[in-house]
DNA sequence: CACCTTTGACCGAGA
DNA sequence: TTCTCGGTCAAAGGT
């Protein structure tokens, strides 16, 4: 499907996106609130009311309200990306040179057959959307809406916070490959009942840091594991993809049965660039001691 | 020995 | 039908 002529797009301030993410969507119980100064600020900011947000269904939910008020792209930042895709992934990303985008295709966001958004927001693989939340009775273009009217709403913060600028880079680097998998996979998240469904979740992380940044940062994120999700995972394969810059590897869920996969997107410094979650785990995550 | 990664081959879908 | 490409298999080797 084609991208939207005018793709809404909206810039957050140099922050570990990641963390000011979760601050925002996990909410100050999480958190805490008044955490200040400091990366978490963000949060409040990206989302005005943190406490509203308690998690990812909420916060998507109350991104979807006003997609028209939207900013126009700032090339200053580098913060992750949201989009949807035709068949209702989620697509996270940090674009190179182009700030937090938050896009919400439209026309493209879909809601398997048989599923409430609700449902859909909560289940597959992903475990994605805040386990134990009802149904919001609202629709995916409302909560991407919202999602967006939200960060749009952050953006006037950013002007106020030149302080971040430096350190977001770094910052979110290190962090994104939890928050990735966090959100893909929170490790609390309920069990759902498995169902035949293919629902992806993908998150993309920019590789666009300086050379500087990126040098720094290799040695606390170059792992060989994909996102720790509190899953074990097994690479199967790995391809160089057509039209992706990175080799995209392939990943098995190791518990017996579980049928979810996931595809990794890894850059040459070890960033996380992007991953897709397919299918849903018939399981509790493993408890990890460390 | 169990489990993992690597990697070339293979397969199926779509153009 | 053929070609391309993404996804998967499975043998080999590593930890």
């Amino acid at each position: 499907m084609a991208p939207p002529p005018s793709r809404p797009t909206i810039t957050l301030p140099p922050r570990p996106f990641p963390q000011a993410f979760f601050n925002g969507w996990l909410g100050s119980e999480a958190i805490g609130v008044g955490f200040s100064p400091g990366p978490i600020t963000l949060v409040s900011n990206f989302f005005s009311d943190s406490d509203d947000f308690k998690s990812f269904s909420q916060f998507l939910a109350g991104a979807m309200a006003s997609p028209t008020a939207i900013p126009p792209p700032r090339p200053t930042f580098h913060s992750p990306e949201l989009t949807t895709a035709g068949d209702g992934d989620f697509q996270f990303k940090q674009n190179r040179g182009k700030g937090l985008t938050i896009t919400p295709p439209p026309a493209m966001f879909a809601v398997p057959t048989g599923l409430s958004p609700a449902t859909f927001f909560d289940s597959p693989g992903l475990g994605l959307f805040s386990p134990g939340q009802g149904p919001f009775g609202m629709t995916h273009q409302q909560a991407l809406a919202q999602v967006t009217a939200q960060a749009a709403q952050s953006q006037s913060h950013m002007h106020a916070q030149p302080e971040y600028t430096s350190s977001l880079s770094s910052a979110a680097a290190t962090s994104s490959t939890q928050f990735l998998s966090f959100y893909a996979n929170p490790p609390n998240h309920h069990q759902t009942a498995p169902m035949v469904l293919d629902s992806r979740v993908t998150a993309k992380e920019s590789s666009d840091l300086s050379q500087s940044d990126q040098r720094s940062q290799t040695s606390s994120i170059a792992v060989d594991k994909p996102a720790d999700d509190g899953f074990n995972w097994r690479k199967y394969g790995q391809k160089q993809v057509k039209g992706s810059e990175f080799p995209r590897s392939y990943y098995k869920c190791t518990y017996p049965n579980c049928p979810v996969k996931r595809k990794v997107e890894r850059s040459l410094e070890g960033q996380v660039t992007e991953i897709i979650y397919k299918g849903q785990h018939n399981h509790e995550p493993p408890q990890h001691i460390k």
